[in-house]
DNA sequence: TAGGTGGTGGAATACGTTTTCCGACAGATC
DNA sequence: GATCTGTCGGAAAACGTATTCCACCACCTA
């Protein structure tokens, strides 16, 4: 057969229901800028109706920009990543835009294939979403393919913290960090160990800083701060605190880990060990996602404006062109039962 | 201007570059059947990759079927509803097609609306996930526009329990529901209090129904099972335990929630009243989230092959056309720590 | 050597929409 | 009453790709 495509009904059919000529069809179907007369209008309308008519999206993408959105994301089951989809496409559809989502699984090779594959559907911007979207995919010719995309027309936005000369929607690790790490200060915690994550990874480095910075602004010792390493999840957060319990916690009285999965593990370790929190010692996490107040005690924590983070990259995705611009959205610090305040004794 | 459109490399131009004709490059580029000379092929490829062609997926939809599928969820923020889509992206991923998202944040007169918009793009396949897509949704016209696009060509995949002729992934909700109420009856239970979630919705009834017959197969008498409804939340979980706690437990033994969020929630309340989990009361939850891990005790809960059933949604609307069938997938029980066996004492 | 045959490149067309251009008609102005 | 102007419907072109059809060439066979 000629055309194996599909069998839908096209602005031919309307208009000929109605009829009038394809031209006059979609000046009423479409977003045109003609006037026509209310007779012609209505019979358009009607057959349009009647005959269940939708445009067709490839079609329209033909002649004029494409409507929709591509969502390049490491991965999509994390809470956080689900907040800003949600967001995102909230946001998209108020305006008639298509969220298509594709995730890396977080292999960087794969990040650029992806980017590559999602390039067909010449969607108006490429929002990137992703922990590491630095030097070493970078060095794989990410950059490249972004700027090759750009220079098509479409736009490039990450959400995250990033160097790469792209619109970006960042977090203030640092600084929502620093000020945690100074209320622990201020609440009389004298020997912290921050729980680190792993190391190189850009946003938990971002987080540790800003941890001790906060923490020697208020008065804590340098040498009293201990930094240990793990990897970013609960196994990672268990095993520090169950070997940190084990060791003895020697004077220890806060544990500040770089994210909340982190946290909800060495609370479990700590329960296990019969380590009081936040009696013998204080905990806190990073992120607020939802096990921060599903746990007991509750976690103090810093609370990331995800959704507003998405509805920001999708206006940047959208907005008028103009300079490079990097959004940076502020955590808010989130006391809850993980900690308490202690009575201010000698170093 | 003539087309304001784009400024893409398009096949034409890749034609040139190689010196060769349109069609010759369509097919090496693309999956023809025709075979060309390997020195024209090779020019072809290398002009390609030199240019980083991509084949423009719209225009390529025009001539084929598209390659698009699209998602329609009621609310993509949920855990479960992340791990599916996450496997469903997946599962496209690797036959190249694009998965879309769109959600009606649970308003069913969007979903309508969604889904009206959603078939601009012809996608080859629609998925709905929804709790409740039934009578109501049906009588608002969801069936006839349903029915449209599949007339269409499309093809039509529920995920989640339903009665539509459609496609569909549901869960057994009553099976595992029946085993874990076994379980609980099984363990020296007597005395239960099931927290049923809202009146009138799908799956919570299902799952509520499933408890009484487990608990009745395992003699638990019908008089000493309690049904309460809440708001199906982690507070409309903490309400109503916290209510319970405050006029005496009376003997319960066990407290079944219909859904894990319930639980924590009802978790909470009863430490808060100093009720033992699971001394003095075992609970449950259901669907095996994140949180029912987090929390302590663990929670004992049914499991949901969420990412399997997202895969095999994707099947189904991947797979060759045949009759309607109605995939089953098992939620299997998992006993952890916020249950325990009781001295079998007269009831 | 002539005629047939298989293989392969190229021109043209179709997909469904938007938009430009043209022509027709009505109303207004002198 | 004639010309100009403005409004609006219709024909046609264009977007980028896949495919059909045609033409050409080389090779093989009789």
């Amino acid at each position: 057969m000629p055309h194996p495509a599909r069998d839908t009904v096209t602005l031919h059919d309307v208009a000929a229901a109605a009829g009038v000529s394809l031209a006059t069809a979609s000046r009423v179907l479409g977003a045109s800028s003609r006037t026509v007369a209310p007779e012609f209008r209505e019979r358009v309308l009607a057959a349009a109706e009647r005959l269940r008519y939708t445009a067709d999206a490839s079609a329209r993408a033909m002649r004029q920009v494409s409507d929709s959105l591509a969502l390049v994301a490491d991965d999509v089951t994390t809470p956080s990543m689900a907040i800003v989809v949600s967001a995102m496409e909230r946001a998209a559809s108020t305006t008639g835009a298509f969220v298509t989502v594709s995730a890396t699984h977080g292999d960087p090779g794969r990040q650029l294939e992806t980017i590559r594959r999602v390039r067909a559907l010449r969607p108006r911007a490429l929002v990137l979403t992703s922990g590491r979207v630095d030097a070493d995919a970078v060095a794989g010719g990410l950059l490249a393919e972004l700027r090759a995309y750009e220079h098509d027309g479409g736009r490039v936005v990450i959400v995250g913290d990033t160097d790469l000369p792209f619109h970006s929607v960042g977090f203030d690790n640092h600084r929502a960090a620093a000020r945690l790490g100074r209320y622990v200060a201020d609440t009389g915690h004298r020997r912290v160990v921050v729980v680190a994550g792993g190391r190189g990874e850009a946003a938990p480095a971002a987080r540790t800083a800003g941890f001790v910075e906060g923490l020697r602004a208020g008065g804590v010792a340098e040498s009293a701060v201990r930094i240990v390493h793990c990897p970013v999840s609960r196994e990672g957060g268990y095993e520090v605190a169950h070997r940190l319990a084990a060791e003895g916690l020697r004077g220890t009285d806060a544990i500040l880990a770089v994210n909340d999965l982190i946290a909800v593990g060495a609370l479990r370790a700590l329960r296990e060990a019969e380590v009081a929190v936040p009696d013998d010692v204080s905990l806190t996490g990073f992120d607020d996602i939802g096990a921060a107040v599903n746990v007991t005690p509750r976690l103090t924590t810093v609370a990331l404006p995800l959704a507003y983070a998405g509805t920001e990259a999708i206006r940047l995705a959208l907005g008028e062109p103009g300079a490079v611009t990097h959004v940076t959205v502020e955590g808010r610090l989130v006391v809850r039962d993980s900690t308490r305040e202690r009575a201010a004794t000698a170093g």
